[in-house]
This record gives C-alpha cells, structure tokens and sequence, in this order.
DNA sequence: CCTGTGCTGCGAATATTTTCGCATTTGGAT
DNA sequence: ATCCAAATGCGAAAATATTCGCAGCACAGG
C-alpha cells in the first residue's frame, strides 16, 4: 500500500483504467466513449496493450472482440482508492470522510441500508463506555437537522 | 466535475499535488521527503513551478522559503476526490462505499463522533416513513456484530 | 563590508508518453 | 470460395514530462 498502483500510471494510462474500473470491464470502444479529451481508437488500444504488458490488465475474447479486465479487483482497488483519499485529503479522519461522503452523494439512503450502517459504525466505535452507548446514541433521536 | 482536476495532471505533477494536500501546505524540501522515488530538490521545484504556472498551486513567502498551497481548497479538492472513487470503484453506491470507509479505515470512531454520523445518516435517509424511522433504527439496538 | 549558506528560477538534455497509420488477421455473408 | 467489415498489434513520429546543473539573489555572521 506504500505505493498505490495508481500513483506509477502516467496519466493517460490512469484515465484508462479509471475507465475500465468504471465499467467494471470493456472493450477498447467503449473505453473510448468515456475518455475525457478522447483520442483515436488506434491510440487507445495502444495504451492498453501496454498495459496489458505491465500486467495492469488481462483480457479475454468475447465474440469478435477483446474485453479487457484489470488484474487488481475492483474491490481490491476500491479499498486502496479509500485509504488514498482517507490520508489525502482527510487526514485519516473517519469521521469527516464519511460525512462527505455522505452529503456529496447524489443518491439517498434506503432504510435498509442505513440500518446496516448503524450496524458498521456501532462495530467502528472504541469500546469505552460500551453498556452507556445506548444512551449516546439517543442524541439522534430528535435529530431533523435537514 | 465532467474534467476533475486530478485527471489533467500528469504523473509527478499529481504526485505533488498529492503531497502537499496530505501536508496542508508545503515548502519544496518537503514535498520532495514524502515523494515516491524522490527525484532531486531541483526537479521537485520546476515541477513546482509548472503547477503554479498553470494555476494550481500559489505560494506565500514565510521567513527564507516559499510556501506553497494548493488554489482549490483542500475541503473542495476532497469532495471531488471522493465522488471520483464513489463513482469510479463503487458505481455511486453509496452504502458500501460508507462500509469500506468504516471497514478499511485504521482508526476507529469516538462516540461523540459516532453520534453524528448517525445523524448525518439519518438525514440522508430517503424520507418515507419518517415517522416510524426511530422503530428502523432499533434494528441496529441489538447490533453487536463484531 | 565581505563571505558563506540556502534558497529561487531557468534553460536545455533526456526520458517517457501519447499519438496514429498501416499491415494483418478473423469471421461471416454472398 | 471470395470479399467485406471489424479488430488486432506494431513501428516510429511527435508531443510532453521529467530531470538536473548552474547562475543569481538575499540574508546572517564574522
């Protein structure tokens, strides 16, 4: 983790496989459609042969054409793209990453999910006064702030 | 958002630009001990100096040396860099984006810290049944799930 | 006042990235 | 069987990024 693999890539090769993790896989069209500033086709597929060669992505034939996959897994990346922007930007702090994320999002919460997540951050929290935290939680109860 | 900032920097150039949001601010000499591969001061400065060219990075003298500070602020910088990875590596879901957070994260939450994440929470919650959101938010009253 | 230390900025060499055209291959339709 | 359409991979040119050495400037100490 010392060296994030996306700290190696140039910068075309990082829009590509920032591409390909958004689709989750692709064929050099497609990668294409998204590029920002988009060059030729020809060019696309060069950057990703390269990167084929640098191991940062494998494909497999489907039909008439190649659908690249990166190596990594996506969750694998997710993870590390977490803990990047986690020390970045937030110093490590739990807390204020989670609310941006939260208030940045496009999407709302389902309650189903938001139950779960009271789950999560109850198993997130330094056990201290562990029988008093119903009571701590009780804060939200009135909590309307939108 | 269509052209994040991130995307238009070329490998060094966001590497710096990395270094200096995770130090707030920066003089050279420093970005260049936190750098991977640190190549010389020299190169670190003319790098510097690019991205202050090109609007990026302004700095301010302080006693013999420059400092040097990012001209989006680091809170804005953060929220775009987090969007990107939620939409990047978590296809906007914003659930299990919050549950790697929670999960990979070194630290853990203070209570005080938990409670408002839950009402942050709550107030992302799509507003359906708003009264009976204290009986779905018991569900997690027996949650000791670690 | 002179000198040494430590910093800035620039020019130019070098290395890397990025681009694309073109020759080839593959598969299906006529 | 032949031709067409669609895809691949490669080589080499062009554009960019990256490196560093060196000259110049400012300040502190002797």
């Amino acid at each position: 983790m010392s060296k994030p693999l996306t700290h190696r890539l140039s910068r075309r090769e990082r829009q590509i496989m920032d591409a390909i993790y958004t689709l989750g896989q692709a064929s050099a069209a497609q990668v294409l459609e998204i590029l920002p500033d988009p060059p030729s086709l020809s060019s696309v597929r060069k950057l990703i042969l390269i990167l084929e060669q640098r191991g940062h992505l494998h494909h497999v034939q489907q039909a008439q054409h190649f659908i690249y996959i990166p190596t990594q897994p996506r969750q694998s990346a997710a993870r590390s793209a977490m803990k990047q922007v986690l020390t970045t930007f937030f110093g490590g702090n739990l807390e204020t990453a989670v609310a941006t994320l939260l208030t940045e999002a496009e999407t709302e919460l389902s309650e189903d999910e938001a139950a779960r997540l009271y789950n999560l951050i109850e198993s997130s929290v330094t056990a201290q006064n562990s029988s008093d935290d119903a009571t701590s939680r009780s804060t939200s109860e009135t909590g309307e702030t939108k």
